[in-house]
DNA sequence: TAGATTGTTAATCGATTAACAATC
DNA sequence: TAGATTGTTAATCGATTAACAATC
């Protein structure tokens, strides 16, 4: 059941739209589908399915096809949902904010406990449900409450050192949106969304169009 | 100069990559650079870099390596910067809010220049520099302007109808935050950014680790 | 010039696709 | 049972790495 073989980023970037689409499938009542279907909704090969699949399990079934929920289900363990993760948020500026709001994290299982900044106008005032905390406080609200996730939303020239602060309390998953690497030792794990990168992709791909 | 074959999505998400680093070792005066120490700094093999770059061009030089400024500008006319780009936001929710208020897109030539909600009791109040226009007024404000890219910073629901209205109105470069696939014909480029897909990334490798 | 380092070709590695026996 | 579709092995394709002649 656990994986033999090391996991390609592009499997991990391909299991969310998995779930995505299998929990589409739920809600229009959907209850089986083939490798085949699924390939042509998804817009990839059937043969790529079964083969992502099969890394983690046979939960297909010959001449049948795959049951959507119960597929769904194993993808979200697999994916590591269907337990609580606490996040904490560095930043309270407009992105750390509007990660704040996002509700579908929370039904997710991703649960928001705790934001920090470090400007003491913004300190106390209300995000939501969560009220800003002082940077200072980080190492005890760690130690008191079951972190797992630390979001960097804070500019680039602070962001390493507060991702080691962190990490030296012990959280060892990093969701970085600062526009830097982040090294912080082989145990633990940076994913990062980088809003200029993602920008500079679209403009490089319309360019390519203009060259030919 | 122009590219002969097809450029991997590797590729693509390297080159900001390589832009960055240029920018940052321009700040600390480094004026020449060999792919071997790029490669150190990048953590990536020196191979990989000589390779990337010879699909656009030679700008190195045997027995020197490569001009730092001059390899920053070529990735940068590459990466289509160095023009402006005109963006307009659909949804001023937290997510578009965000944004607008990010200085570092406008630094590179990004500029957004209009903002639209559907709701009444948000249009009309200003976000930033700009006014929250009625999204009813895209077609003309597309008109008027030079829009190039559109940002669906709007629920699931609604992205797909207004991505499409975008289309129609000739806007060929969409940045998708909406959790969904977008699928707006050949000619249209689509850039996705879905956190929850990063986050569910997040999780997974958290999760591999406990399982070993 | 001699040393360094590129641009580029060749070798390797890994991911995707195709094929088909197993089996529901 | 016959038909359908998986799980899995083999073939192909593409990306990465290694090697080295070209050359600054």
């Amino acid at each position: 059941m656990s994986p033999k073989k090391k996991i390609s980023t592009a499997v991990i970037h391909r299991l969310p739209k998995y779930y995505r689409h299998l929990g589409e499938l739920i809600d229009t009542g959907v209850q089986r589908i083939s490798s085949r279907d699924l390939s042509l909704r998804m817009r990839v090969t059937a043969s790529q399915i079964r083969q992502d699949l099969n890394h983690f399990g046979g939960f297909g079934q010959q001449g049948y096809g795959y049951n959507v929920s119960s597929l769904y289900n194993e993808i979200g363990k697999i994916l590591g949902l269907g337990k609580i993760h606490n996040i904490i948020i560095l930043g309270s500026g407009n992105l750390g904010q509007a990660l704040a709001h996002y509700q579908y994290f929370k039904h997710r299982g991703f649960h928001i406990i705790g934001m920090f900044d470090k400007d003491e106008k913004i300190i106390g005032k209300e995000v939501g449900e969560l009220k800003v905390m002082d940077i200072d406080q980080i190492p005890t609200f760690i130690k008191e409450n079951n972190v797992e996730i630390g979001a960097i939303a804070i500019p680039k020239s602070e962001a390493k050192r507060m991702a080691e602060l962190l990490v030296e309390n012990g959280v060892k998953q990093i969701w970085n949106f600062a526009h830097l690497d982040l090294h912080l030792g082989d145990d633990v794990i940076v994913e990062n969304v980088n809003l200029t990168e993602s920008l500079m992709r679209l403009s490089f791909r319309a360019a390519l169009e203009h060259r030919g």
